[in-house]
DNA sequence: GTGATTATGTTGCCTAGGAAACATAATCAC
DNA sequence: GTGATTATGTTTCCTAGGCAACATAATCAC
């Protein structure tokens, strides 16, 4: 296995189990809520005028799924949509109080998260950190370029490795 | 958004973007499989005597996802199952033929998609990938603590950030 | 302007996969 | 040995989310 494939590998093993341990410990203070509501409200609330396309390209997930969200936000009274008199067919959404409550609680979780997991970045220099960062984005401008080639428009999901 | 974090963001996208780009052109190859099933192929093909909990583990899923999954993969002949004499109970699998070339098609495309990306990691020294797979061992073995803190077992699923 | 194309949001249908319950073999405690 | 616990696999039920089709507003070409 070469060294591009053992850093994939582990961190695909590293994703899932942050995932599992934070959603394990999530559930605890935001029982009731989905980690995908949660992400909405979380988007919602640091970016005005949301709507469902952004919201969508953002979670790169279907609009027709994002659009069941913020249904179900709506109807729980986390989210209220607004219109702007310049277009009729976009709805933005904004949180309600109750959302932001939420919100707040999931940030300071997120802090805690941070928090506990700090002594691990501690060891890491700025280079290192410039270098890796560096990587990423050649990687991700690489496969922009490949799909630019394909010339589709790629919508489709399906997390293939 | 400090620097973890950032990393962290771009990580995603990336991973999303690959995703999707890999998927779409896997399914030209592999039209009629799931990225699931073509997973559990390649999972049988390197590993002797997998089973259904060796598989779940690996892919980071329940056993009851998984279970379906291989019964899909004996349905449409790609898997067979055997026993072994000293334990009645487990279920092991092998590749039947056109499994095997299934198996093949998928490695082969996994070597194009490298072929595809060599040029960005080309850049990438020795040192660099050490330093950045010890920063993943490194969190691993972190959260690994942290999961053993809690003391639980952490089935769940839920992919929260 | 008008007609075609694109953007935005929603609905219905379907599938992958989680949760819980279960069956039964294996193992452990004694 | 026997009974309790654990390991393994499966089934049933339910939900999240993709896809395709749709409706309608916005925009573009002319």
């Amino acid at each position: 296995m070469d060294k591009v494939e053992q850093v994939a590998n582990g961190l695909r093993e590293l994703l899932n189990k942050k995932s599992l341990l934070n959603n394990f410990k999530m559930k605890d203070s935001l029982k009731g809520f989905k980690s995908s509501e949660v992400h909405c409200i979380e988007y919602i609330g640091e970016n005005v005028d949301s709507n469902v396309t952004k919201l969508a390209e953002s979670f790169y997930m279907t609009r027709s799924a994002t659009s069941k969200i913020t249904q179900k936000l709506m109807k729980k009274g986390m989210i209220e949509s607004y219109q702007k008199s310049d277009n009729e067919k976009k709805i933005y959404f904004r949180l309600t109080e109750e959302g932001e409550a939420i919100y707040k609680i999931h940030y300071d979780l997120h802090k805690e998260f941070q928090e506990r997991d700090k002594t691990v970045f501690e060891q890491v220099t700025d280079e290192q950190f410039e270098m890796i960062l560096d990587l990423v984005e050649k990687y991700s401008k690489h496969l922009d370029d490949e799909i630019k080639k394909l010339g589709v428009a790629l919508t489709n999901r399906n997390d293939f490795e």
